[in-house]
DNA sequence: ACCTGAACACCGTTCAAGT
DNA sequence: ACCTGAACACCGTTCAAGT
């Protein structure tokens, strides 16, 4: 009963799913329908290989976004170590949008692979949500955001980041809704009434 | 140089537009990337007078979605005249998140056909934006809403709707995101030091 | 003028054969 | 154990032939 998990590779099918990882993010990030045949191509491998690794766009996407998603939650705690709570905050709402612009054509990937069938497997408790946590909980107690709000919350509340168009004035879109959002997350706070 | 727009159709070739549009609508809702050629099939008209309606799958949602957002615009003006405006703003909010549930199979569709290409026709002046303009400009008159908030910027601000799960206690959700952007848009108007 | 449905192109997925 | 690439299935799109 003991199966694959734990059989480390052999190190060339582990250099092959790594190029095909590679090559995906750059070719998925560029054109959010590129074929997958196109990528096993560019990654050097045959069609089975690729299949081999993943089974199907969906698996493909899945692990390139959790990749990318930890990178983006890993900074939050650094800003909190440096800065105020709701400075922190704001600050890792803006590189989110930056985030957000500069992967768009992976998101709308994401979502061409996630959205239209039954979705069974959506992370819910997410690296991203539990890092907005870490940033609202601190904020909750400097009294810069109002108690209860969750990762998920917020998260919900910036979705409109993926929406603005990469190519365009996108950075003063971003800036009102995310001053917005800060202001609606203020209200109702402990020391909203010290500004 | 007189061309199509202004010929009227003949009278079975308006009929089955209109039966794809119907059919399109209730099997797009369903499964959002339900094949146009079953669309076809179950409208009772080949796949040539398919796409002499509609060339391509965009068109096709385009108009459907068009078709929906005016229904949604429309109640916009009809609540403004029977109650005060803050509660017109939320009641539209509202109807929208349980729009964006019912439609959820639908606007899955609009992404899958608009987001990956090179989208060039996003109709940025929509009858919604036009509709929660209305809203706004009320209630900045009221002094609920904070001045310079334009249509835009508010669909950027309720875009979290469409991502919640219609099998799924959505409703909570729906109500904590509309409630933070409720308060985000009361900051800073002149009525705010009231309550 | 409009319709049909067969034909074509393309992409995702599988699998028999190789190392 | 892993890889390759031909083969298959499916869907979008076109077009020659019909009314």
């Amino acid at each position: 009963m003991r199966d694959k998990k734990d059989a480390p590779l052999r190190s060339d099918a582990q250099r092959n799913r790594e190029r095909i990882l590679d090559v995906a993010l750059e070719e998925l990030t560029l054109c959010a329908d590129a074929p997958l045949s196109a990528i096993a191509r560019k990654a050097g491998v045959g069609q089975g290989t690729f299949y081999r690794n993943f089974p199907n766009r969906e698996a493909l996407v899945l692990e390139i976004y959790r990749h990318e998603m930890q990178q983006v939650a890993a900074t939050a705690a650094r800003l909190l170590e440096t800065r105020p709570p709701d400075r922190a905050l704001r600050e890792w709402m803006d590189r989110l949008a930056g985030f957000a612009m500069t992967k768009a054509g992976l998101a709308d990937a994401i979502r061409l692979a996630l959205g239209a069938p039954n979705s069974p497997a959506k992370p819910s408790p997410t690296p991203v949500a539990e890092a907005a946590e870490l940033l609202l909980r601190a904020g909750e107690e400097a009294g810069t955001v109002r108690p209860g709000v969750t990762g998920d919350d917020f998260l919900l509340a910036i979705a409109g980041l993926w929406q603005l168009d990469p190519d365009g004035d996108w950075q003063s879109r971003a800036t009102r809704l995310l001053d917005l959002v800060m202001d609606g997350l203020r209200a109702g706070a402990w020391g909203e009434a010290h500004r």
